[in-house]
DNA sequence: TGTACATCAGTGAACGCGCGTTCACTGATGTAC
DNA sequence: TGTACATCAGTGAACGCGCGTTCACTGATGTAC
C-alpha cells in the first residue's frame, strides 16, 4: 500500500490492546507485528522502538487527556458541576475505549520518569480544580494533596472492579453514584 | 554458612525491594544476586525459579494481610470501629514495611491468574465486611462491589500520592482524615 | 580425639532461548520526459 | 502512451545481547566410629 496510513495505525491499535492485556515489556514485537498481520521488520518502517511507541501511545492520550478536562472544567457553571462533568466523560471513555483508559493508567508507573514537570496531565489539572474548591470553600479536605487522592478514588477503584470483573459494566450506568460518593469523599458541601 | 537461614531471607528481602523499584520482569536474576551478595547460582539453592519468589511473596502477605484484616474486623465493636482499624493498620503497615505494601498492589495484576477461588485475600475480607454494613443499614452505597470499590479509594489513593512524592510521609499521620473520607465516600450513617 | 566420609550452601562459567533490531531484497506504485 | 527510474512499505532471515537456568566443582561444617 503506498497510500496506507492505516499500517501505523493497525500497529498502535494492536500494540495497545496488547500492552494493556499482557504488559508492556511482557509483550513482543512479534507479538505486536502477528495481531498486526503484518512482519516484524515493517514495524521498524513506522516506528524507532518499541519503546517509541509506548511512549507515543502515552504521552497522546495523556496530554488530549489532560486538556479535554480542562475543557470540561472551564465550560462548567461551578466547583460540584465541574467534577460530576468530569466523572462523567470519564465513565464513558472507559466504556468506549477501555484500552487507551486503562493503558493510561498502567503506563503511568511506567514511563513515569519521561514525565517531565513542563508536560499537561490529567491530574495536576484535576488538583487545580480541586484547589479552586478547597479556596471557594466547597471542600472539607483542606490538604489538597489528599484532596486530589481521594477525588480520584470512587472511579478509578470502580473501573478497576469492572477489570477484575467485580463490578457490572458500563461504568456508566455507575456514574451518578461515583460523583455522588467523589463529592462525599471530599466533604463537599454546597453554596 | 551451614546453619544460614539467612541467605534465603536476604534474598526474598532484596527480590521485594527490587521487584517493587523496578517491576518484576524488570528485574534480572543478576540484580537480585548482586543485591544479596552473592552468586546467581546460589539462588537456585533456594528457590526453583524467578518466578517462585515472586509467587512466594507475594502469596505469603497477601494471605497473612487477610487473616490480619480479619482479626481487626472481629475485634471490632461495630462496622465503624472495624473500617477504622482496618484503615489505621494499613497506614501503619505502609510506613513501616513500603516494599511489602506495594508489591501486593503490583503483585495482584501480575500474579491473578494463580489467585484461585479458595485462597483468602484482602479483597474478600474487605466485601465481607462491606456487605456487613450495608445489611446493618449503616452504609448508603447499596450495591456492595461499588461500595468495596469506594472503600479502597482514600487510603490507596493517599499511599500511591505518598509514593509520587505528592503527598508528604508518613501515611499515618494522614489516617484520621482517610478513615473519615472512607466512611463518607460509603455514605456512613451512624445509628 | 582423630580420621573418613556425607552434606550442603555457594561459585562462576556456560548453556540455550527469545528478545529487539537490522538489513539486503522484493514488488507495487508514483514521477519525468 | 510508453519507458526508465525513484520511492517506499513490507519481507523474513539473521544478528547480537541479555535473560533465566544449569552444572561440575569447592570448601566449610556435621556425623560415624
Amino acid at each position: 500500500m503506498r497510500h496506507g496510513p492505516t499500517t501505523r495505525q493497525t500497529i498502535l491499535d494492536q500494540a495497545l490492546r496488547l500492552f494493556v492485556e499482557q504488559g508492556f515489556t511482557e509483550t513482543t514485537t512479534r507479538d505486536i507485528a502477528k495481531a498486526c498481520g503484518i512482519s516484524e521488520g515493517a514495524i521498524y518502517r513506522h516506528f524507532q522502538s518499541k519503546d517509541e511507541i509506548g511512549w507515543e501511545l502515552f504521552h497522546d492520550s495523556y496530554a488530549a487527556m489532560a486538556e479535554r478536562l480542562q475543557g470540561l472544567i472551564d465550560a462548567a457553571p461551578d466547583f460540584a458541576a465541574a467534577l460530576r462533568a468530569i466523572v462523567a466523560d470519564l465513565c464513558r471513555l472507559f466504556d468506549d475505549e477501555p484500552f487507551r483508559f486503562r493503558y493510561l493508567l498502567l503506563a503511568q508507573h511506567a514511563f513515569l520518569h519521561r514525565v517531565t514537570a513542563a508536560m499537561k496531565s490529567p491530574i495536576k489539572v484535576l488538583r487545580g480544580l480541586v484547589e479552586r474548591g478547597i479556596a471557594e470553600g466547597r471542600i472539607g479536605v483542606a490538604d489538597p494533596a489528599l484532596a486530589t487522592a481521594f477525588a480520584q478514588g470512587p472511579l478509578l477503584f470502580a473501573a478497576q472492579s469492572i477489570v477484575y470483573r467485580a463490578l457490572e459494566p458500563p461504568l456508566a450506568a455507575h456514574a451518578e453514584q461515583i460523583q455522588q460518593a467523589t463529592l462525599r469523599s471530599l466533604g463537599y458541601r454546597a453554596k
